[in-house]
DNA sequence: CCAATTTTATAGCGATCGATAGAAAAGGTG
DNA sequence: CACCTTTTCTATCGATCGCTATAAAATTGG
C-alpha cells in the first residue's frame, strides 16, 4: 500500500532539512538559535519549517534524538561493543577528542551544551536526563564488572561513572574553547589514568 | 580631598545591587538574564541601571571581575597558597564540590557557564581567556614542579594544567545538573587519581 | 476539465529584547 | 530662597523573538 501523497509536494528534503537544524543547534544552543536562523540555513519557510516540524521545541526535541543515533552514539557503542567497562571508558576517551573536533562540524557536544542560556525548565530537563541516562549506562557496566571481580569491590560505580561522563563533559567544553585535537589527546589519556 | 557628591544622592547601595547581579547572571548566564529581570531583582529602574553599570555588557563584565575575587578565587588561592602543583590540585579537587553547590547561592561557576548561549563574540571571548588563564597558571605551577624535581620531566604541564580545569569544568556542569555535594566529592577524589 | 488537499510565500501578530528621551525629584552650594 | 547637578520615574523606542492567518501554488483523484 503506497501512501497516497496528496496536495502539493515538499519542495524540500526533510532529512537533510532537520540535519542542517542538527548543525545549528549543535553550533548554537536552543536559544541562541532562533527560528529566523533556522528558516535562513534551511533555505525554506518559516510556516514550511512548522509545518514539517512542529515548532521550536519539538524541532530541537527531534534534532537531539537524532543528534544522539548520527554523532553522539560512540558513547553507546563503546558501552555495548566493549567487553568491559575500563575497556569502554578508554575507547571513550581515546574517541572523544577526534568526535569533538570534526571538520565541518561543531566542535563540543550538542548534549552536553545544547541547553546552554535557556530558560525552559522542559529544555533542561531533557537534556539532564539524557546525560544522567549515559552516568547510569556506565555505573551499570561498572557494576557487572564489580560483580564478575574484574573491578575492585570498595569502588562507587556510580561516581566512576559520573567521573568519566563528567570528564567528557570537560573535553567537549574545551574543544568549544578552540582547544586543539592533539591537547584533547593528552587531556584523555590523562583522564583515564584515574581509573582504578 | 572629599568627593563633592553633588546631585540627587544615588538611592541603592551599588555593591549591593552588584552582588544580586552576579548572582543572577551566575544562576541564568549572560543571555537569559534580562535587564529585566535585572532591575526587578536590583529593585532599581532601568535608567538607574545604565546610569551605575554602563550597559548590560559592561555590567556583566563588572560582574565577572567581582565574581573570581569574592567566589571563584578558591583556584588562585590554592595555587598561590600551596607550595607543589600536586598540593594546589589536591586542594582545588578538595574545594570544588563544595563552592560548587553552597546553599543560597546558585550551582556551578560563572566563568564556566556565564556564556552560555550567548551569540556575543566579546562576551565568549572574554570568559575563554578567563578560563584559559587558570589553565596557564596551573602548568606554570607544574613547570616550576618539574624543573625542582618534583614531578616527573616525562608529563606535559599544559596537558595536565588544561586536564585539571577541564575536571572542575565537568563538576561545575554536574552540579548544575542537581548532582548532591557528596557524589561531587567523591568524583573529585577520582580526578585527582589521575595526577602522577 | 473541476474539486480536494497540502505546501508554499507574504505579511504581520503580540511579546519581549536592550536601551533611552524627557521631565520630575532630591541633594549640595551660593 | 534660587541655581546647579545628578538620579529618579514614566513612557516609550526600534529590533527581534516565536509563531500564524491568509491566500496563492502545486499536486492527486474524479
Amino acid at each position: 500500500m503506497v501512501t497516497a501523497a496528496r496536495g502539493r509536494p515538499r519542495s524540500f528534503d526533510r532529512d537533510a532539512a532537520l540535519d542542517k537544524a542538527i548543525r545549528l543547534f549543535w553550533r548554537r544552543g536552543y536559544e541562541a538559535t532562533s527560528v529566523r536562523d533556522l528558516t535562513e540555513e534551511l533555505g525554506i519557510g518559516a510556516p514550511s519549517l512548522y509545518s514539517a516540524f512542529g515548532d521550536k521545541q519539538q524541532l530541537f526535541t527531534e534534532a537531539l534524538r537524532v543528534y544522539d543515533e548520527k554523532y553522539g552514539g560512540f558513547i553507546d557503542r563503546a558501552l555495548a561493543d566493549e567487553p568491559t567497562a575500563k575497556g569502554a571508558a578508554a575507547r571513550v576517551f581515546a574517541e572523544a577528542p577526534e568526535r569533538y573536533t570534526r571538520r565541518d562540524l561543531p566542535t563540543g557536544c550538542l548534549i552536553v551544551s545544547g541547553d546552554a542560556g535557556t530558560t525552559s525548565t522542559e529544555i533542561i530537563e531533557h537534556l539532564r536526563r539524557m546525560r544522567d541516562s549515559k552516568v547510569d549506562a556506565f555505573a551499570a557496566k561498572i557494576r557487572a564488572d564489580i560483580t564478575a571481580g574484574r573491578l575492585p569491590a570498595d569502588i562507587d560505580p556510580r561516581a566512576l561513572g559520573r567521573y568519566t561522563m563528567s570528564a567528557l563533559t570537560g573535553l567537549a567544553q574545551a574543544a568549544r574553547d578552540g582547544v586543539t585535537r592533539a591537547e584533547l589527546d593528552q587531556v584523555a589519556e590523562i583522564a583515564l589514568r584515574a581509573w582504578p
